[in-house]
DNA sequence: CACATCACG
DNA sequence: ACGTACGTGATGTGC
């Protein structure tokens, strides 16, 4: 039997507005429920396979029709601008894909499905409807169902009614849902129902009597007098109420099922506006033909390059003093392709079948040392290319990277919140030129499907490179006018360099203590385990929060079920509560510390033990929104040391031979730089006074002498401290801390009443940062905040706090990224042996010959604390020792 | 592939 | 009525 799939326009893309997280072109375009009302559309188009196809929208939609449990239900709220937005470009989409789209002036999206549903039953069609509106269940019928989609963690279930569904679920027919409407009323709708009848009386006499007519004729036995007076006294509205909750199904339409089959969908339009609008999960669907891939050829001119011809281009680039782009894309582990562009339109490309690998790097390494200028994308992975050991030996860090530029970086300080940069992003964005990415075009079922003298592959890496020149002339010139040149030329380039030596250089992990340790952790995690399953009467997979939550608050039956969003939660801070009552839970919580020791760090850890018997981690420069530094395979940012069993881990990381560690870190740094940021008399003087900081604070804010602060105060203090630099909220804090909001506001207000200028400078930043865009650190390092003009009052009351926080936070990474720099170029220019091998936000690691050791330890106390001259004195403690656990 | 959890600053 | 501390990354589970 053929089939009709209805769509109800509007319902649909407001469910996906609030169904899919806030998504936004580069433009700035919001699409996330083009996003989510595509998905759905698909999904469905996919399970139906519908011979005709149609998307009603209401002609003028100032509000929805909300469904029955809606929680926006009566509240008549404006449609959010993120939402209006996207409604022409809805349509204009769904016209662009050959779908039909029926809007009519003066009809409800509802009438027209209605009619259309009714007139598809009498073809002999199965009909489908598709809406977030529970109102059009009284269409449901033998032939027509509605499809209720719900946004369900991950992805969208769909509820299907048929008369008969919509009979069992509701015991009402869909004709009595009508009536059931129109007792209890809905003002979104403006039906205006009988007064004193809501939800629960209406279907209570729904339920009973059948029909509005049978309620009538046994007013008599209704009980409660209010409700059988106002039955008596608005009859007539009870039967307008019905007319206006009646869909209508005898439009006057010109158009008809018959007109709409289902479309290609997948044409150039559709294409081009999913381009615009960044839709890049879609891309796939559309055939080659329509996406010009392989017809269109890249704008720029591709000429291959044998090793002469190289050597003559690089020749002529070093000679000429302007900036030489260099692209490289390694493919496997033999293959890659090398690109290079001097003028606009005109690139160069080789690869391994041509230049081998070392032949390509003696040759750039060459020019590179006699002052060629290089521009690229993610310098770190060219600079083995451009050096070699021999040439940074006693150089610093502005050495060796002050002949590149990295357009990744510039456009990381551009927009740090970005999350990817690559060049053919960039290119749309900076340079409005459309650009096929690397994945698209060569990346199937995630292998690479191309080789390294594929044409193909040429074309696009000359047309990056390419890219990249010009790329490299507009994000320079915005750099200056945002004033972040000195930002990138100063800080971020010469970091680029200090980073590659310290992944280069690695640090040493003992894989047999590592064995150790796990055997270790697994004997305790067998024992746990069967500790567990004892007590709990049956094995089950404690790894699982869902088994595990089922067996603690079903089968045990314990108490204090908390928190909900796909079952029960058993986070560590809830099972920590339970814990003193039920050494059962206890068990839980250590098994947990094992596993996780074992999983993440004994066992995941060796598995980054390199040839050389060392762990290169990559530290990356491009990804966290404040300017912190990242590590990733492995991260060796979060090794355990808060407790001792973890802590030990570090005893596995070990200095070579002859060496030892020497480890310094600030002491409060973000603390510090709120001192000085905010100016705050009181704070800085308390600082000054060399005193414990959050004993001065305990002082201050419960009125207590210095000497009479207990512990409690003091931790609570710390807290707070805590608390503002993270952009404080009294329920964070209260939660920090297990005490009641109200206390926690009290203690807030008294922090800011001990440090006004503390809260002058919240503010500001606040407000400039509304005011502009984006915060701002104190070496002018940028974050954009959206999130303050959101209409979402979470999503702003978050960008509040992200505005307290970024320049705080950020400004640390700043000073700890100089402080590198001038380690690593002290160590060098002094000629020591010792290595910088590690970041940890506010932590150095330097693994340090045991004759420098002195030299060392006075660098690394000098340049970092040195790195910025504050009001308040930045401190730094540093220790020695044979490993990182003692070196901490 | 998203989520929950937990390791760090 | 909502549901929150800031910034990360790795692992295991389960759809």
């Amino acid at each position: 039997m053929d089939k009709l799939v209805l769509i109800d326009g509007h319902s649909i893309l407001h469910r996906a507005f609030y169904g899919v997280p806030d998504l936004t072109n580069s433009e700035g375009l919001h699409t996330n429920a083009i996003y989510g009302f595509l998905n759905i559309m698909f999904h469905i188009l996919d399970e139906e396979k519908p011979d005709y196809f149609i998307v009603t929208f209401d002609e003028h939609a100032p509000t929805f029709r909300h469904e029955m449990f809606d929680a926006y239900k009566g509240t008549r709220k404006p449609m959010p601008e993120e939402l209006r937005s996207q409604v022409p470009l809805m349509k204009e989409m769904l016209s662009a894909m050959g779908v039909l789209v029926i809007s009519k002036p003066g009809f409800e999206a509802d009438d027209l499905m209605g009619t259309l549903a009714r007139e598809g039953e009498r073809m002999g069609l199965e009909v489908a409807i598709i809406s977030g509106d529970r109102d059009l269940l009284q269409i449901a019928s033998e032939h027509i169902m509605i499809r209720i989609p719900k946004t369900k963690k991950g992805g969208t279930e769909i509820e299907n009614y048929k008369a008969a569904d919509v009979k069992e679920k509701y015991q009402l027919t869909p004709a009595q849902f009508i009536e059931l409407k129109a007792l209890m009323g809905d003002t979104a709708d403006n039906i205006p129902g009988v007064p004193k009848v809501g939800e629960k009386t209406a279907t209570e006499l729904m339920l009973q009597y059948g029909s509005i007519d049978a309620i009538y004729e046994h007013i008599e036995e209704i009980k409660k007098n209010s409700i059988r007076e106002s039955l008596r006294e608005n009859r007539e509205l009870a039967d307008l109420s019905l007319k206006l909750a009646t869909i209508k199904t005898d439009c006057e339409l010109d158009v008809h099922p018959g007109d709409a089959p289902v479309p290609d969908f997948y044409t150039k339009e559709a294409y081009e506006l999913c381009r615009k609008l960044e839709l890049k999960s879609f891309y796939k669907r559309f055939d080659d033909a329509v996406t010009g891939a392989g017809t269109e050829g890249s704008k720029a001119e591709i000429i291959s390059l044998d090793e002469s011809g190289l050597e003559e281009l690089l020749e002529k680039a070093a000679a000429s003093g302007t900036e030489l782009a260099v692209i490289l894309r390694d493919l496997t582990a033999e293959e890659y392709a090398v690109s290079f562009s001097n003028e606009a339109g005109k690139a160069y490309c080789t690869d391994n079948t041509k230049v081998p690998y070392e032949k390509l790097r003696g040759v750039l390494r060459k020019y590179y040392s006699a002052g060629m200028k290089v521009v690229t994308y993610d310098i770190k992975v060219l600079y083995p290319l451009l050096c070699a050991a021999e040439d940074y030996k006693g150089k610093s860090a502005e050495d060796m990277s002050s002949g590149a530029d990295d357009v990744m970086l510039m456009a990381y300080l551009l927009d740090p919140t970005k999350g990817s940069y690559k060049t053919e992003d960039m290119a749309g964005i900076y340079l409005s030129e459309d650009r096929k990415s690397f994945d698209e075009l060569f990346i199937k079922k995630g292998t690479i499907t191309v080789s390294a003298d594929d044409d193909a592959l040429r074309d696009y890496m000359g047309q990056a490179a390419c890219d990249v020149r010009a790329l490299y002339a507009e994000l320079k010139n915005r750099l200056e006018s945002t004033g972040m040149f000195d930002l990138y030329r100063d800080m971020e380039m010469p970091l680029s360099f200090v980073l590659f030596r310290m992944e280069t250089e690695g640090i040493a992990a003992s894989a047999e203590a590592l064995a150790e340790y796990s055997a270790e952790l697994d004997k305790s995690i067998k024992e746990l385990e069967k500790k567990i399953y004892d007590a709990a009467g049956e094995e089950f997979n404690i790894n699982s929060p869902k088994q595990l939550g089922v067996i603690l608050f079903e089968k045990m039956g314990i108490p204090g079920a908390k928190k909900t969003k796909t079952g029960y939660s058993t986070a560590a801070d809830v099972l920590e509560k339970l814990a003193a009552e039920y050494p059962f839970v206890n068990d839980i919580l250590e098994y947990r510390t094992y596993a996780k020791l074992k999983s993440t760090y004994a066992d995941g850890l060796a598995g980054y033990i390199a040839g050389d018997g060392r762990i290169h981690t990559s530290f990356n420069q491009t990804v966290t929104a404040t300017g912190r530094l990242s590590s990733t395979e492995p991260n060796l940012q979060n090794i355990p040391m808060r407790y001792e069993l973890g802590r030990r881990i570090r005893r596995v990381f070990l200095p070579r031979e002859g060496y030892i560690f020497a480890d310094a870190d600030y002491s409060q740094i973000e603390l510090r730089i709120l001192a000085s940021m905010s100016g705050d008399a009181e704070l800085i003087a308390a600082y000054r006074s060399e005193e414990d900081i959050h004993r001065i604070t305990a002082s201050k804010v419960f009125h207590v002498p210095f000497d009479e602060v207990t512990d409690l105060q003091r931790r609570n203090a710390k807290a707070v401290n805590f608390g503002i630099v993270y952009g404080i909220s009294s329920f964070g804090l209260s939660q920090d801390l297990s005490i009641s909001r109200e206390e926690a506001k009290t203690y807030i207000e008294e922090y800011f009443a001990t440090y006004p200028g503390v809260k002058a400078f919240l503010d500001s930043a606040k407000e400039n940062a509304k005011k502009d865009g984006y915060s701002v650190t104190m070496y002018g390092r940028r974050r954009p905040i959206p999130e303050l003009k959101s209409s979402n009052f979470m999503q702003r009351q978050f960008g509040e706090r992200v505005a307290m926080n970024a320049p705080v936070q950020g400004t640390a990474a700043d000073i700890i990224k100089i402080a590198m720099i001038k380690v690593y170029n002290r160590l060098e220019r002094e000629g020591l042996k010792s290595k910088l091998l590690l970041q940890i936000h506010d932590e150095l690691l330097v693994e340090t010959a045991l004759e420098e050791k002195d030299a060392v330890l006075d660098i690394l106390r000098e340049e970092m604390q040195g790195a910025a001259d504050l009001p308040v004195m930045l401190t730094v403690e540093a220790h020695t020792g044979k490993d990182w656990y003692e070196a901490k």
